[in-house]
Parts: C-alpha cells; sequence; structure tokens
DNA sequence: GACTGATTAGGACAAATGTCCTAATGCTAA
DNA sequence: TTAGCATTAGGACATTTGTCCTAATCAGTC
C-alpha cells in the first residue's frame, strides 16, 4: 500500500497531462521525464495505457463527486449550487480557455479513438447530470428536472467550446452572464398555482 | 494540374478520417490504406502532415462558404437562414452522436496540441459567427448581433457535445427545439418602438 | 547482519510514425 | 519512336510508441 505516493503521483501527473495534451499525446514518456522516474517503473504500477486512463477517470470521479458535495453543503438554497456549478467557467476560465472541458473534451477524444473507457468517461457528465437534476427537482421541477439539468450542462459545454476556440474570455463572461439570467427567470413552480 | 484526382482524394478522405477519427491518431498510412495508394506517393502531393491539414481546412472552409451561400439564397427570411444553421444538428445527428461537432472537436484538439494551424481551424468558427451576425443584423439587432450570433454557435457546440457523450437523439431535439423557440421569443427590433 | 518482498531503474522489443529518397511507370509532345 | 515530365510505388531512416523483462535497490522483519 505504500505504493501510494508514486501511483498517486501518476495518476495526478497523467490527469493533468491528459487534459492538457490530451489522451492519445500523452506517453509514458512523458508522464515519466515530468514526474523524473524511470519508464520501467510504469509496468509496476500499470499494466497498460488504458489502466492509466481508467485510474484517471476514478479519480476525476472523486474529486467531482467531492466537489459536488462541497457546493451541496455550502449552497444553502437549489439555486445557489446550480450557481456554483454555473461558475465553474468563470474561475477555470483560463484553462478552460486554453484545454477547454477536461470531460467534454476528453468525451469527445475517447468518442473518435472508438476507446473502451468512452462509458466511464461519460459517467463523469451522468454525475454533473443527476447533480443538477436532484437540485432542479429540489426547486420544484419534478418531470422536467433532467432537462433543464441538460440544457444547463450544454449550455455551460458550448460556452467552453467557444472559448477555446476563440480564446475569448468576454463570451465566457456574456454566456455565464445569459445562463445566470435564464436560470433566475425559470419559473418557481413552488410559488406558482 | 492533373494531380487533382489524387491529391482531391487525399484530402476528401483526410477530411473524413481527420473527423471520424482525430487528427493525430490518423496517419499517413491510414489515410493511404483507404485510397489503396502508396504511402510514398504522399510525399509527392504533401510535404507534411501540417500541409494536409491545411489543405484540409481550407476545403472545409470552401464547403462551410458554399453551404453558407446556399442558405442565404434558399431562406428568404434570416429568421429562416438562422434555422437553417440550428438544423444541421439534426440533419447531421447520426454522425455527431459519433463524432461530435467538427469544428469545435478539431479546434480542441488542435488546442491541446498547440499546434499552428488552430488559428485556422478557429476561421472555420468565424465564418459561421460572422454569417449568422449579419443575419442577426438584418433582423435589426445592430450592436447585439455579434453576441446573439456567439449564442447560438454555443448553443449548437453545446448540443454536440452533450449527444457525443450521451450517444442521445433525444437531448438534440429538445434543445435544438428549445432553440428554435428561444428565437422564436427574440424581441423584433425592427417591429418594435 | 541476513533474508524477504516491494519498488525501482534501465533497457529490449516489435510495431508504427512522419519524413525522405530512388527507381519505375505513365502520359504528352516532338 | 524517343525524350521529357508528372506521377506513383516501394522502401529506407531515425524516432517514438506501448509493452514487457531482468537486475538492482529499498524497507522491514527475524
Amino acid at each position: 500500500m505504500a505504493d501510494h505516493s508514486t501511483r498517486m503521483q501518476i495518476v495526478e501527473k497523467a490527469d493533468s497531462l491528459f487534459y492538457e495534451d490530451g489522451y492519445q499525446a500523452t506517453s509514458f514518456a512523458h508522464i515519466a521525464a515530468a514526474l523524473g522516474i524511470s519508464r520501467g517503473n510504469f509496468y509496476y504500477h500499470f499494466k497498460t495505457k488504458g489502466e492509466i486512463l481508467d485510474a484517471v477517470i476514478t479519480r476525476r470521479m472523486q474529486t467531482t463527486r467531492a466537489m459536488l458535495d462541497h457546493w451541496e453543503k455550502d449552497g444553502h438554497e437549489p439555486r445557489d449550487r446550480i450557481l456554483s456549478f454555473i461558475n465553474i467557467l468563470i474561475a477555470n476560465r483560463a484553462k478552460i480557455m486554453a484545454f477547454g472541458c477536461p470531460v467534454g473534451t476528453l468525451c469527445a477524444e475517447l468518442a473518435k479513438l472508438d476507446h473502451a473507457a468512452q462509458g466511464r468517461a461519460a459517467e463523469l457528465f451522468c454525475m454533473f447530470r443527476d447533480w443538477l437534476t436532484a437540485q432542479f427537482r429540489a426547486l420544484g421541477h419534478g418531470e422536467a428536472a433532467e432537462a433543464l439539468a441538460m440544457h444547463v450542462l450544454g449550455r455551460s459545454q458550448g460556452v467552453a467550446a467557444l472559448a477555446t476556440a476563440f480564446r475569448d474570455e468576454d463570451v465566457i463572461r456574456r454566456e455565464v452572464a445569459a445562463l445566470e439570467e435564464w436560470l433566475r427567470a425559470l419559473p418557481d413552480p413552488a410559488n406558482e398555482n
């Protein structure tokens, strides 16, 4: 179990390199060089590149879960929690402009590679979708909650894609503002009828 | 000039392979094998892989331009033209679910590779943005036209990203309907005040 | 201090990559 | 037919890839 240190280092570095350079473009050699460990050492911890990807996705699921739980405790109202989600576009704008959304771009790359881990990567989206769905349900949008969650997810993905292509911070701010306005203008089923 | 046939074949095949498998994952050997020509033959037509990418982007710009011009003639009203744009999400839904948006995914991949052609790929987005801007301007949204164009562009990108990750056709239909509804509900500056 | 198992370094391996060269082939004009 | 040019095939080349093996080193226990 003392492999935690090296193994964790590998997964963390792979995580950021997969994000910044892409999965395919990141080689064992790159990760090893970035960490200052030998290539051969990899085989002890991970038998294949796919195993590293699996570990990276698992790690992302854990950090995502932790982030969602944190928002759950932080935001007292569902609306505030949804705003927390939307706000990652602002908080991570520099990285998003450079590399896009970590989840969206990974799913897109794996789709093109027809990679076995496609489904697991999509689970990251599912986590966000389900969490957002719960928030909209708490707001009183029973049946419509999931569609609203997907709408927010989609708008966010679109902003990230444009920000990357145009390298434009303003488009992030404008579209985030528009999305927040949309959220504000949403009918409140709890206080109606 | 008789190189048109082979050269064009290469560019067309590279275009679809770059889209379906990704730029980095597509090798000279793949394109050659798919066309049944020798690898060595490539060097006569293209000195580097980057040159093929350039040619592919140029080709996409031409086909995109042609498509926009066609919509311009087809749709009598600006609103119809914008609907033509939105409708590619429906028309190309199968490919989008499998490989995402050709423009968005290429820009994202090149961003991660920090590739020299990033800017040229983004020009494809600019073509759509400018064309949409012209339509919104024709609708009477002077200053706001470009922001509205970016909004439509972003929403479309988001739908494509979700459709790929979730392999869900319904999300395309729902979000396209929502976008069309948004367009309908847009205030018409020409008929107001 | 010696033994044991976990961890690491270093390199071997075949396959694939982008690039480049050379010889063969096909076509056109004289 | 011959000469000249455009086009193609085939393979060489060094590098990088993911994978895998073996020997060295480390840590902890007897």
